[in-house]
DNA sequence: GCAAAAGTGTTTTACCTACACCCATGC
DNA sequence: GCATGGGTGTAGGTAAAACACTTTTGC
């Protein structure tokens, strides 16, 4: 197919990696792998790959997390592209950065293919290789921004969740308390929650309603240009 | 210094495509190229060219800028990666990109080095190869949702405006009519324009005041997490 | 009966919105 | 003196923010 056009440009190496936040009903995580082979062999990274050349990068993302980790049908959503000429010692890579969110309450979700993989919370997430402190940086950043105009997150917490740990999700998102009344009133709002009969009595013992997202009610309200102001 | 850890990876075209968007106190207009060589040539294109392996993104995408119109010093900022793999019929070919604001106002900026280059008004541009138009649509969705939250555009500006300009910038971005007193009083309470003692009369008896950004100011309350709504 | 988490409304305040008239000047 | 664009303020409605007590139940 090639035409020879472009013979005199130069071709570049392009990764892939992955911001992985979990949330278990308590704090936000990030998934981390230590990585087996050089350069910075045993030093903790973001996973990561190569694009192929038939591949397309949402396709690579997937991939590469599906490989590491198991996980798949994880909605991800490309973040920036990385390009320091010396950012990889061993050879010039670009690499774009890829975010995700997952629910970590989900037995399957939480356990990982490789030993080397693992889930820190931020605070404690270590020094990472690379620019990959950058990227995680960014990623939150993003995070942020989006939690505070879309109910983002659902992809965070298991199918039905109690408004406490709605909140919960959003302060860890946002580093900061938010009134209980005026968050549920605001989501109430909304009208894109499913309010359940049945309750969670896992940590109480009144129990908490459960609650599902309206996917179909919220597909439509995105349609005309829905967002919020938290 | 590569270190042949990589050596089995596949190796990718890299190009850089720039949305040049610009504002002559009028009307919101796109920078398009007649490309001049195959495939599609004598086609509408962005500008664009090819990252070179010794460069950062943000250096490529001004290089092609400059190269292809004479501009320089304008701010530019990633807009995303597109990596569809038939996207350029000749090669595989990633494009990063980007998208900058330029006031068409000064002379200087309003005279481009090539022929074939040439400034559209976005709803008389034409067809353009490849992705483009989607790269378009995406940095026009991109520049409205930023413009709702940060006084972008005063790259879009000469120096020294006046609020009718303001106005009708903000206006072109967001294709919709707004109200000239609730749109100077947002702006006045944000607190990052000086106005100056002079006027310009081009086009009014009356004399409109010009108004100054406050860099300074301004760069004071990002610190401190600022954004709006308008 | 008490500890622990759930649930629920009202008041105040800030901001957004809609709206119309006078002013200064050049011709 | 009139046409053209420039400048200005207020009132009403909506949404955000602040705030505290009662309910249920297991122990």
């Amino acid at each position: 197919m090639t035409l020879n056009t472009y013979n005199k440009e130069d071709k570049i190496l392009l990764a892939v990696d992955c911001i992985i936040f979990g949330f278990d009903q308590e704090e936000l995580k990030i998934l981390l792998i230590k990585r087996n082979f050089e350069p910075e062999q045993g030093k903790w990274s973001l996973i990561g790959g190569f694009l192929k050349k038939e591949e397309i990068l949402d396709e690579a993302a997937t991939r590469v997390l599906q490989h590491l980790t198991g996980l798949n049908e994880i909605y991800m959503e490309q973040l920036h592209t990385f390009s320091k000429v010396d950012r990889d010692p061993a050879d010039r890579t670009l690499s774009v950065a890829y975010y995700a969110l997952i629910d970590l309450s989900q037995p399957d979700k939480n356990t990982l293919l490789k030993e080397s993989a693992k889930w820190f919370t931020l605070k404690d997430a270590p020094k990472l290789i690379f620019d990959h402190n950058l990227m995680v940086e960014r990623a939150m950043a993003r995070l942020r921004r989006k939690a505070l105009s879309k109910p983002i997150g659902f992809e965070l917490l298991p199918e039905k969740f109690t408004m406490r740990t709605l909140q919960k999700l959003y302060e860890a998102i946002l580093d900061n308390k938010l009134d209980k009344r005026n968050f549920i009133s605001k989501f109430n709002s909304l009208d894109i929650l499913i309010k359940l009969k049945e309750k969670d009595t896992s940590s109480s013992k009144k129990g908490a309603y459960l609650f599902q997202f309206d996917a179909e009610k919220y597909k439509r309200k995105v349609e005309e240009g829905f967002s919020f102001k938290l």
